[in-house]
DNA sequence: AGTCGAATTTGATCTATATCAAAAGATTTC
DNA sequence: GAAATCTTTTGATATAGATCAAATTCGACT
C-alpha cells in the first residue's frame, strides 16, 4: 500500500528512481488516526510534513481566542505547520484531522538529506513548494479585495465538495468572514 | 558590476560555483530604466524574472478598472508576473518600475536549463521560491482577519521605509484598503 | 430512541470602512 | 515659473459585514 501511495505522489510531480524511493520509504510513517487528532500543537517545534491519503486535515491558529483556519488539505495533498517546518521556529499553527484519516508522515531532516543527495529529489521538493506558493498567491488575490460572496464562490470553485468535509465555521474563517455571514450567504442560494 | 551583483544574490541564498555563475551570466541582461517603465503587461506571455539591484518595482492587476498592487520589490529582491512565470499562462499582472532602477533580467528557459543541469542551482531556485512562499503566507494571515490599522502597522514592520518609495494609493491597495482610509490612519499618528 | 452538547441559522443592532465629492498639496512639463 | 496633472487629505454619507443574542437543527453517545 505504501508503494501505491508513493507512486501516486510522484505521479503528481516527477518520477523518481527506485533507488530514491526505497531510501525515502525507509523513513516514512504511515498513520491511521481519527477525526480530531492533533498532529501539531502551537508552540511546539515541528519537523513533520504530512501527506493525506484518505481523509482531511486543517491547519489553524488562534486569534483573540478564536480559531482561524489557515490551510485545508484533502486526499493527495500535503500539509505542515508552514512557518514551523520551513523556518524551524516553534509552530504558530495547530494541525488537526477534520475526518478519520490515513496519512504519511515525513521528517524534514530526512527530506533535506534526500534533497541534498539526489538532484531529482531536490526538483521534486521544489515542485511541491511551487505548488503551495501558487495556492497562496491565489488566496492573497481574493482576500485582498473581494466581497464575502465572491470569496465563498471562489472557494467552491477550488474545492467544490469542501462542505462535505469542513465545518461552516472553519470555512468562514478560512475566507476571512464570520460564520453568521457565511450562513446567510448560503441561505440565499 | 554584474559579478558584484551576482555575488550579492548568491550570498542571500547559497554559494554557487564559478562554473555555474559563468554559465548563468551568459544569459543575464542588465537594464537601467526609468520610473514608470512597464516590464510586463497584462495578457502577454512572459518568461522573465527580474532582480532589482537599485530602485523598486511593483506588480499589480486591474479590478473594476482600478489598479491593485500585488507585490513590491525593493533592492536585492526578485519580482516576476507570478502566474505567468510559473504556469506559462498569459500574465494576469503588470510589472512597473516605481523608481528609476537598475535591474537584472533572467529568462525562465535558461533558469530551468541551469536547474536541470546543476543540482546546486536547483537548490538555489528552491530556496528563492521558498522565500516567496513564506512571504505570501505572512500576507495571507494579516489579510484574513485584521483591521486596516493592523495591516498598515504590519506592513511598516516588514518594510519600514516603504513610504519613501511607494505611493499611498499603491500601499493601500496592497493591504486591501482604500486610500482614503489609509490617509486617515496616517493622520492620527 | 432520547438526551446532551455542538453546529448552524435567524434576528436586531452597531461600526469600521467604503464610497462619493471636493479641496489642498505635490510634481511634472513646456 | 505658471499650467496642467497627479497625489493626498478632508468631509459627509452609505453599507457590508461584524457583533451580540437567542432559537433551531444536527449528531454523537448511552
Amino acid at each position: 500500500m505504501l508503494d501505491e501511495i508513493i507512486a501516486k505522489i510522484t505521479s503528481q510531480y516527477d518520477t523518481l528512481s527506485n533507488e530514491i524511493i526505497e531510501e525515502w520509504k525507509s523513513d516514512i510513517l504511515m498513520l491511521e488516526l481519527e477525526k480530531g487528532t492533533q498532529l501539531v500543537r502551537e508552540g511546539s517545534y515541528t519537523n513533520k510534513l504530512f501527506y493525506i491519503y484518505k481523509g482531511s486535515a486543517k491547519a489553524y491558529h488562534l486569534k483573540d481566542g478564536k480559531a482561524i483556519a489557515d490551510w485545508f488539505s484533502f486526499e493527495h495533498e500535503f500539509i505542515c505547520a508552514i512557518t514551523g517546518y520551513f523556518l524551524g521556529h516553534p509552530s504558530e499553527h495547530y494541525i488537526e484531522l477534520t475526518e478519520d484519516s490515513i496519512l504519511l508522515e515525513f521528517n524534514r531532516k530526512h527530506i533535506n538529506i534526500l534533497s541534498n543527495k539526489y538532484h531529482d529529489f531536490e526538483r521534486f521538493t521544489r515542485n511541491a513548494i511551487t505548488k503551495i506558493m501558487l495556492q497562496l498567491q491565489k488566496r492573497v488575490v481574493y482576500l485582498q479585495f473581494s466581497t464575502a460572496k465572491e470569496r465563498y464562490d471562489f472557494l467552491l470553485k477550488e474545492y467544490p465538495k469542501i462542505e462535505l468535509h469542513i465545518s461552516l465555521g472553519d470555512i468562514a474563517s478560512y475566507i476571512g468572514i464570520t460564520q453568521e455571514t457565511l450562513s446567510r450567504i448560503r441561505a440565499q442560494k
